[in-house]
This record gives structure tokens, C-alpha cells and sequence, in this order.
DNA sequence: TTGCGTGCAAACGTTTTGCAGTATT
DNA sequence: AATACTGCAAAACGTTTGCACGCAA
């Protein structure tokens, strides 16, 4: 555990959005310089081999990161036009989910899904 | 309506599974040499806004393009191991994305919801 | 002429990588 | 000494864009 590393957790667990690379290198790098872009990918790149950090993919072409810790299980609304993110509550995946196994036998990995639309303020 | 267009189209319409750039410039190009990768993603650009393709990210960082045509509304399940993504009738949705409606005034994009997870074969 | 479609090459933004140097064990 | 982590720069990747040419209305 270096210093870079601590500096990018601690940013990582300051949010409860996903953010992206950018995002991250930014602020770690102001509570200590140093911190490098190429660092924060590849610490990423670790947490997320560890378990520690889920990537999600709202679709503006940059992966977001959000840590995985105590986190309520959840799934993403992601507005296509003005880029905001919104966690929900995996619950209400859970029936599709259920009916995505006994159909097609297939697994969703509820946790990284992002539904895309309009917000509210978009619509 | 140009060659070109015309060929981009019609490999578009080969397909019943979404389809990136390349693999259209490939087959495109084999049908009618002198294809340019620019003028697909300037073609499918255009088709876009016309609603004769949509966009489906399945989170592998590059872009699949789909028919809109006589399709009957569906979104995609992506499976995380293999790549391999099908399609499935919308309406396994549709409570989800009413739900999402009424809680929090959301509008679900139906036709471009994709659901990661792990197919059949690679569980 | 005006405008649209194309080829070409260069640029773009995000992410990854090779290499050398530094720190830690 | 061997190993692990970093900075740095350059590359890689998919995608977009500027410019000049050609073609059609």
C-alpha cells in the first residue's frame, strides 16, 4: 500500500457516483501530488482484480469506477442527454434477472448494468 | 443514395445481431472495393439520425451498429467472457422501465438497454 | 455555381504499455 | 539482490474531423 494507492481509495470512497479516470487522477493528485494518470489506471486496474471497485459503462465512451465495499447492491440509470448517473436499488432487476436465468440460462451481473434514457429534467 | 451507402446498408441489413464499424467496413468493403472506414462511420452517422440504425454498446469499447427496420423491439444480453450478445422481445422490460417511469420519472431507452452477465456456455 | 459525398491523413480522447529509475524487502 | 511500484513518454485503440477533390443538381 503506497501512497499513490492510499490517495486514490480515499478518493474512490469519497464518492458514491461512479467517476471516472480523469476524475480520480485529479483529485488524488491535489491531496498528493505525484499521482500519476498512468498510477491511477493501473491501481484500478488492481482493485478491481482484488474485488475492491466495479467498473461501469454509462456509454460516453470513459469507464467509470465505483467501489464495491459496503455498498446496497444497485444498477445504473444513465440520462443521454446531460450524462448524469443515478444508482437504483438492485431489486427492482431482480425479476428480469430471474427471467433472463430460467430462459436463456443466462447470468445478468445485475451490479453492472446501466439503463440508458431521459432524466426527468431531460424529458 | 450512393454505391457506398448502398453497401453499408445492405451488409447492415445481413445482420440480426449488432455489429461494429469494422466488420461492416470488412464486408463493405469486399462488395465494393474502395469503402472507406470514414464513410462507414459518416454512413452510419447519418443512418442514425434517421433512425434506421441504433447504437448498442455492449461495453467492450467499441461500438455496434443494428438494423432499426421491421426489428421488433428488443435489448441485448452481453456476455463478459465470450463477447457473444442476443437479443431479446422488449417486453421482458417493460415493467422495469415503468417502474422507472413512475418512481423516478426515468424514460428506459429500451432498444438500447444491454445487460451484462455470463451466457449459457461460459457459466 | 452551389452543395453534397468521398478519400485521405491527421487528430482526438481514453486507455495501455515499455522502459528506466526508485523504493522496499 | 530480487521484487514491486512509479513516472514518463509513447503507443494503441476506436472514432472523429479538416481539407481537397469529384460529382450531381
Amino acid at each position: 500500500m503506497t501512497p499513490q494507492r492510499e490517495a486514490i481509495l480515499s478518493v474512490l470512497h469519497g464518492f458514491d457516483a461512479p467517476v471516472t479516470a480523469e476524475e480520480i487522477h485529479h483529485r488524488a493528485h491535489r491531496m498528493r501530488p505525484g499521482v500519476k494518470l498512468s498510477t491511477v489506471y493501473r491501481t484500478l486496474e488492481l482493485l478491481k482484480s482484488l474485488g475492491l471497485v466495479s467498473v461501469v459503462d454509462v456509454g460516453d465512451r470513459r469507464l467509470r469506477y465505483i467501489h464495491e465495499s459496503a455498498e446496497v447492491p444497485h444498477f445504473h440509470l444513465s440520462c443521454r442527454s446531460c450524462g448524469r448517473v443515478v444508482g437504483v436499488g438492485s431489486e427492482e432487476l431482480r425479476e428480469v434477472a430471474a427471467a433472463m436465468l430460467s430462459r436463456y440460462q443466462f447470468e445478468v451481473n445485475v451490479n453492472q448494468v446501466t439503463l440508458p434514457g431521459l432524466c426527468r429534467e431531460c424529458r
